[in-house]
DNA sequence: GTCATCTTGTTACTTTTCGTAACTTAATAT
DNA sequence: ATATTAAGTTACGAAAAGTAACAAGATGAC
């Protein structure tokens, strides 16, 4: 129960990266400003968790959000340059991620581990 | 309800580094080879989930355990290529965390938020 | 012999987070 | 009046995380 040794900004960095859909969702982001449904539509996630996960990153002073009052409503996210600078992390586990994993194959009909 | 622009090996990476703990241990292992009690009492995470996230990474090739049958057993975990290969990863998010993290001073006692 | 000790887990149980689906709001079109 | 659409919110069951107590197995203390 001694946890001394660990910097405080790089635990609490790396607690928000490690929340469930952080990173794509900022993957997104990087792509350039988007509306909700447009990052809802380019992840398997949640409209519930997006919210949760965008109200997060706005707290932290990671993305902007911008309502046009149209109608229907149009909401768009950005990066702020807190955001932005998250680019090479981004781009560090996407080259990690292309060197080092393999996919299993999923040409077999979803009935394995029977 | 389409993702299909979604690299599935970025999303797989992702998947794993955004699981709890999983990058603070990786992380740990990166200043070398340790055994259970040194990583548990390197951070605060409890025997329970450590375990379960040590079995995560064997599991995914990142790192490696090698059992001693001394009294009491000691077990060492270690990283594998795969696992070493995370250290770019690990140093960006170091980076971003020094650059842009600020602490909320903690010197209050904690009776905050009433 | 029996009891305490130490490490690496596991089991049992509670709390928090996640996933899914239905519902809400507000402006417009039919 | 009713349907439509975007951006959420609410409700609820399922999964994951947090906490604490316990187990195995060899040793040393009494």
């Amino acid at each position: 129960m001694k946890h001394s040794e660990l910097c405080p900004r790089f635990e609490k960095g790396m607690g928000l990266l490690s929340k469930r859909w952080t990173g794509l969702i900022i993957n997104q982001l990087l792509l350039g400003p988007q509306r909700f449904c447009e990052i809802e539509s380019s992840l398997p996630i949640s409209g519930r968790l997006l919210s949760e996960r965008l109200k997060d990153l706005e707290r932290e002073g990671i993305a902007n959000r911008v309502v046009f009052p149209e109608t229907p409503v149009r909401v768009e996210y950005s990066l702020t340059q807190k955001g932005q600078a998250l680019q090479p992390v981004i781009e560090s586990i996407q080259e990690w991620s292309h060197d080092w994993i393999e996919l299993e194959d999923e040409t077999q009909s979803h009935t394995e581990s029977l």
